[in-house]
DNA sequence: ACTAATAACATTTTT
DNA sequence: TGTTATTAGT
């Protein structure tokens, strides 16, 4: 270990090991080399990798400091150290000591999608009005009080809430929650908030177990502080009250998380917790630009309340912060393409070194769109995980099934999936006895004739049936390997037949994501082998790992060079030579959901600093002035945060852009214009240069283009002088080309197909298709998601 | 009990 | 505009 590679206030905050110490780490202050550092000096202090507890809140910087530290100290002992996420290592605490909380063994984990379903049954089988009690807002509820570690009956007994719910016209939603404690205790399940308070509770009334633990971690450190809730601060104050060994690292100007439950608060009052903790700064910025830092810099000034820093960079002084306003969110787009191409070919900027932030995920179409025209390789983050699709989820629920039956959510995911003869009516009776009676689901599956008199003997032959099916799985749990036992679980639930029927495009990415699953299942069951030695690899584990898992897309393909885009959450920790922070516009950033207090402004303005801060190079900001929100096209006045970001700092590149041009040139054609027209040349928002031949009638057998673009501005016919004379209208389609009779296409739900016949005009025109698989269909060229196939 | 049609809905979301 | 959830229809 290289002490040198550190400066002077990096070297003190790891050199300090004695008693409890706040890093505060401004954005790109070598925060990771601070944590990894700090590990491998402790390690050759010769204390031990096992008396080591180093904390996370993703798999991905967990991941990321296991690698770096093996690096400095080898593998073999990084292995050892206790390092991961909240909740993987007080899952697995809690899979050591489940007998002295009581829970089972077998104990399965709710997502998200778990936890809101059961919310939502228990208000519907309580006779609310689920208008009133949104499940999501329930949940959101239940979540906030276990995080600040409040159980049900504490939560009933609470004046305050009392009185909050109350007046929020929700007064049942302690009950809920108590209801919903109930069945999950029922069920054998823990959600993610459970594992932090039962993690609590275990060490409150087990002071001999926390005595263990307090003993075992002679060092603890934690990484992203100011995301941490009341739970997770709690936890650590119990494991380092007495030694007080602890070392925490944050930056509270990125607090971006307390919609989640983090408390900045826990951050600002460390010192007071600890008294006589050493506090650390790290200023310096090795990651950005002197402009961006100051521009970063200027814009946090307007929230109140920081810990003091005074961030700065040593890198040359760069570019200033550019800024672009556009016309519409389409030539946003389409602009931030162009440019991109530009930066790519002019400036030998490799498309890794590029990233679009956005503030919703819903922006991500437009750009998607002009990306793929513009043939610059691209790669979304976020959207749907790989375990939160369907196929996969149902696969999981058998799995988790197999290892605790009584898992409510699993169990109501297949019970009637493939098709069995279970119908909805069934399983609500079932899940009402349950209820009734306090006991699982399955136990009342087990001998259902006791609990319900009524049901026929037809359906509780179909009962028993499944629950052979279930019991069969159970009986090899703890004997065949988790890869042996998922493979023959997919075969026998039907599950992998019912998938492998379709034949569609999107059956096969179907059978595809199962395929995967299984195999990452095989690839688990080797890597654990190797690792652990000859332990029997058993579901259990399996389930353990990936029931925290949110995105596995890490794997995808990382050879191939791609510009990402995300959300700006998403990219907290990354950094890119050339960052875009698109959609710079009040309500959306800020967004409007979170204009009610200061608060959350502040938050917000934290988001718009992270945005900032990820740049090492150039950073763009863009608005446009009308953008498409809910199908229709809304105007939008420039973020505040624009003015917030002193002047000295920022180029205004837009007065070009808007009106001068008729209003039809982006701010970047105006500066970038390569003369490079891309595809057939549309001139968005530009109604009088519109080609309109297309939408003339089409005699059959002549070309008709297919137009390439996701929206299309149409001129609008009888024009009401006081409006801006465009009407937006959607396109959807995917691919340019020609389509002609006898050409062959390949559409999104149908697969593939002969164009047969074409007839139409404008607007209307329409194909018809005689599709391999599905029969005749008409589409609507205005509409229709398809590629031209050869 | 399934599909088809319609209504409702729509931040961010490390685990 | 897109998705998703519920409802109606056979």
């Amino acid at each position: 270990m290289e002490l040198s590679d550190l400066n002077s206030a990096q070297q003190e905050a790891v050199l300090y090991c004695d008693g409890p110490s706040l890093v505060i780490a401004g954005a790109g202050s070598g925060k990771t080399r601070v944590l990894t550092y700090k590990i491998a000096y402790l390690l050759s202090q010769g204390m031990e990798p096992w008396n080591i507890l180093a904390l996370t809140f993703t798999n991905k910087a967990a991941n990321e400091m296991k690698e770096r530290i093996g690096r400095q100290v080898g593998l073999e002992k990084a292995r050892r150290l206790w390092m991961g996420t909240f909740h993987s290592i007080f899952l697995r605490i809690l899979h050591y000591e489940h007998e002295a909380i009581g829970l089972s063994s077998d104990f399965t984990i709710y997502d998200a999608a778990d936890s809101k379903s059961l919310v939502k049954s228990i208000i519907k089988e309580m006779g609310l009005d689920d208008k009133t009690y949104k499940p999501g807002s329930v949940l959101s509820h239940i979540s906030a009080a276990k995080n600040r570690l409040v159980l049900p009956d504490a939560y009933m007994r609470d004046a305050q809430l009392q009185k909050a719910d109350q007046a929020s016209r929700i007064p049942a939603t302690g009950s809920i929650y108590k209801t919903y404690w109930n069945r999950c205790r029922q069920a054998d399940a823990l959600d993610f908030d459970d594992i932090l308070l039962y993690t609590f509770l275990l060490f409150q009334h087990r002071p001999d177990i926390l005595a263990k633990y307090e003993e075992n971690f002679h060092f603890v450190l934690v990484d992203e502080y100011q995301d941490t809730n009341y739970a997770q601060h709690a936890i650590i104050w119990q494991l380092t009250q007495r030694r007080k060994r602890v070392c925490v690292v944050g930056d509270d100007a990125q607090s971006i998380y307390s919609f989640r439950g983090a408390n900045i608060d826990n951050i600002l009052t460390f010192q007071q917790l600890y008294q006589g903790a050493r506090l650390f700064k790290l200023e310096q910025n090795y990651r950005s630009t002197q402009n961006i830092v100051e521009a970063a810099n200027s814009l946090i000034r307007h929230n109140r309340g920081q810990i003091q820093k005074d961030v700065f960079s040593r890198k040359e002084k760069g570019q200033p912060v550019h800024l672009f306003q556009f016309y519409s969110d389409l030539e946003e787009a389409a602009g931030v393409a162009k440019k991109v191409i530009g930066l790519h070919r002019f400036d030998h900027i490799g498309w890794n070194d590029i990233a679009i932030l956005y503030r919703t995920n819903a922006q991500s179409r437009t750009f998607e769109e002009a990306f793929r025209k513009q043939d610059i390789p691209y790669r979304i983050y976020g959207g749907l995980s790989f375990y939160q699709r369907k196929e996969v989820k149902d696969m999981i629920a058998y799995f988790r099934l197999a290892v605790n039956p009584n898992d409510e959510e699993a169990l109501k995911r297949v019970i009637n999936y493939p098709a069995r003869g279970i119908g909805a009516t069934t399983v609500s009776k079932v899940i009402d006895a349950a209820s009734q009676q306090g006991i699982s689901v399955w136990q009342v599956l087990m001998n259902p004739a006791n609990y319900i008199p009524s049901m026929n003997r037809g359906t509780q032959v179909k009962l028993y049936e499944f629950v052979q099916l279930i019991e069969g799985f159970r009986a090899a749990v703890n004997d065949e390997d988790a890869a042996t036992l998922g493979s023959r679980i997919a075969k026998e639930s039907g599950l992998v037949a019912e998938v492998f029927r379709g034949r569609e495009p999107e059956d096969i990415t179907r059978q595809e994501n199962l395929q995967e699953l299984l195999d990452g299942m095989q690839q688990f069951v080797d890597d654990r082998q190797q690792e652990e030695g000859s332990e029997r690899v058993l579901m259990t584990h399996y389930l353990q790992e990936i029931s925290l898992i949110s995105d596995l897309d890490e794997s995808d393909d990382s050879s191939t060079e791609k510009v990402s885009l995300m959300t700006i959450h998403a990219a907290k920790g990354l950094e890119f030579k050339v960052v875009f922070i698109v959609g710079m516009e009040e309500n959306l950033f800020p967004n409007q959901m979170s204009d009610n207090s200061l608060r959350e402004l502040e938050e917000e303005r934290r988001l718009f600093y992270v945005a900032l801060t990820r740049a090492e190079e150039q950073c763009f900001l863009t608005h446009a002035q009308n953008r498409y929100r809910y199908g229709k096209s809304e105007f939008c006045s420039p973020s505040r945060f624009l003015d917030e970001i002193d002047r000295r700092f920022v180029q205004e590149d837009t007065s070009s852009a808007i009106g001068t041009r008729k209003r039809s040139a982006s701010g970047f054609s105006a500066l970038f214009d390569d003369d490079q027209p891309f595809g057939p040349r549309r001139s968005y928002g530009s109604p009088e240069r519109m080609d309109l031949s297309r939408f003339t009638s089409i005699p059959s057998g002549r070309k008709v283009n297919t137009f390439t673009p996701s929206r299309v501005y149409v001129p609008e016919t009888s024009s009401n002088p006081s409006d801006p004379g465009q009407y937006p209208v959607s396109q959807t389609q995917t691919e340019a080309g020609t389509l002609r009779i006898g050409s062959r296409i390949e559409h999104s739900r149908f697969g593939r197909g002969e164009v047969i016949a074409l007839n139409g005009s404008g607007m209307d025109a329409k194909a018809t298709v005689r599709f391999d698989n599905v029969g005749t269909k008409q589409l609507l060229l205005r509409f229709a998601k398809f590629t031209l196939v050869d």
